[in-house]
DNA sequence: GAGTAACCGAGACGGTACGTCATGTCTTAAT
DNA sequence: ATTAAGACATGACGTACCGTCTCGGTTACTC
């Protein structure tokens, strides 16, 4: 049960804390490419080799910083009470408007940067944050499929997938991150696909 | 219609193909982080202030390298003379697989990289690359509609975006490229809600 | 007699007298240093190869910039009909004077410049501006030994190099231009051993 | 007596005599035009940014690294014990022999471009590293005057100003750097003149 | 008066160096 | 052992000039 006491004097907590906001606000400011090392070293008021040993790199950085700011709590948006149809309504609309949040765009984008920079390292990273948005829904077409509302040939990645990419291309390709909320009727042509669809 | 001859010795076209040359081949070896203006001034046998004379930023260079290496012939996956469903089933299987490939994929992330990293002036650069194929599938699910086959109310742009974006998504958080090729059944989803949905 | 006329349009002699000014004007405000053939082309209304035509190397151009502003006219304040120890008061009197303007203290600095940045191919040049001085001096000086004002032993040109060394040295050492004008009585103890010394 | 000891890594003083050395045999190959802050950098085994933090200017490197290897000693050639003419003599023969030598003129010459070029921040500099001879000489010739061999009223500044003005008059003008040597007999005209001028 | 050769401006070109900035590692004294 | 500070080698940044070249266009001699 005891963790093993590592010796000397041991990480100051607050640092993390002070990093992780250093980041989050120069990636507001600057975006994913005027990001330094330097800079949010000295904005955090700390050493750059405190940053160095607590994140290998300005991805891993980035991806923490990006995580315990956003992302984490949208899930919650799903009521397992009401039917799958009506959550997925309640989470799109949710998911759509943060995103469209200037903050959290930056967010989105910074992750997006450091995703496709480097595929080899920063790609599961990327995929780390929107897991948790991409089961949920699965799940939750998952039980539509269960209750006989869905049809249960239905790929239902894809229609996760189509989901979230749609946000996200949106992201980068309007430079007004207001459209991004009005996501159409995309979901409504989905959800009636997905229980015609075939017949 | 004659153009007026701007004085002084003229660019050399044949640089331009160089410099384009050598951002790809630069792009494919090490992504869009390890590029260089450097490293393509030098593998184009070319010096560096002749690259900053055509391109502004590494971001405006390196969408018109991907630019004119891919997706400018994608929508002739377009056949008019079929129905517009036909048409879209052809048209996201070769969208698909196309952007599956290694080499497209490190263009169309390479791409990613630019817009998301410095979204002010880059984001237009995307925007400018996805508009040919966005315009495309709009257009011919606008054919749909005339027809009768789809729905009035439908928002074709949310189908739209739901089809690349799922691409891109896919792109993104996985690392085997190949998955992106299966595009499940999304776009008969899509389809049978764009005939359905409202009903 | 006749010199070769070449062939074909002849060069514009208007040319050669706007970029020797531009040179001049560019050399008091930035110095040797901040000069540039670049800038002083733009600054004459010529085309870099116009300049690249008439001088080889910026060494040579700064040296008929001065050649042609200064230096040339001073050795006429040797009037031959006085005294050899008259003349050479005058004479230095006016040429300290001289040196110590800012406008040709910058002349002179810049040839110091051109000279001692590259021995090899400048050395020649700056010599070719003082030898006229230094003959001068040398001149009169032997005029005064044959006269048996001076002793036949003096070497004449160590006292000469003595006289004009003695003012670009203190061009160089003194930030204050002024100073150079105070000669002290430097030609009276030369002339003062030159009358007197061994014995 | 303790210096406060500055935070952080503290400067590696082996670097400083590397970058001094790289400098000397870079000025000794190419002179002062052929010099490059990076050159001297890669010469040293050193990064740029190491030789910026200790150096703001190539003149003002330039004008370290020919103070630390000449010129320092030269006054000792100024023995108090002997009569100051005698003195003065030594010393002049030492200096000139010292200059005359190709390793040493090269480090002049550079002094003398590095002043020449940018006289604003660079003038100082020359003064600096003439300064303790020049001083060294007018302390032999004020000795001189108290004792009664020369005439109390000469400049001795000027004298002084002579004597390495001269030397350097003729680094600049002569070819052949061995000419230098001949300092001719300006030294006895000038004691001459300096015992007897004005009776 | 038609050639034509050298001139002219502008400016592209391959280079080289500039001086700055960021990287990730290191060394130091202090906590 | 961790901290802040900051030196360090490396290497890219974007800019300025270098000296050469290639353009379209202009003169002014020569045939």
């Amino acid at each position: 049960m005891d963790e093993v006491r590592r010796r000397g004097r041991p990480r100051d907590a607050g640092r993390d804390k002070a990093i992780l906001d250093a980041t989050r606000s120069a990636l507001l400011r600057d975006g994913y490419a005027g990001l330094s090392m330097e800079k949010i070293a000295t904005a955090a008021g700390v050493g750059k080799p405190t940053v160095y040993r607590r994140w290998p790199s300005k991805a891993a950085l980035v991806g923490d910083a990006v995580l315990d700011s956003f992302l984490s709590d949208a899930p919650d948006a799903l009521n397992p009470d009401r039917p799958p149809a009506e959550q997925l309504t309640g989470w799109y609309q949710a998911y759509a408007t943060a995103a469209a949040e200037p903050c959290n765009a930056a967010m989105i984008l910074a992750l997006t940067a450091a995703a496709s920079e480097s595929p080899r390292d920063a790609r599961s990273l990327y995929e780390q944050h929107s897991r948790a948005q991409h089961e949920a829904v699965v799940d939750c077409l998952r039980a539509g499929v269960q209750s006989g509302d869905f049809r249960s040939d239905a790929d239902l990645n894809a229609v996760a997938s189509a989901l979230i990419g749609s946000v996200l291309y949106q992201l980068l390709t309007q430079t007004d991150t207001a459209v991004v909320v009005r996501t159409g009727n995309l979901l409504d042509i989905l959800l009636a696909g997905l229980r015609a669809f075939g017949r």
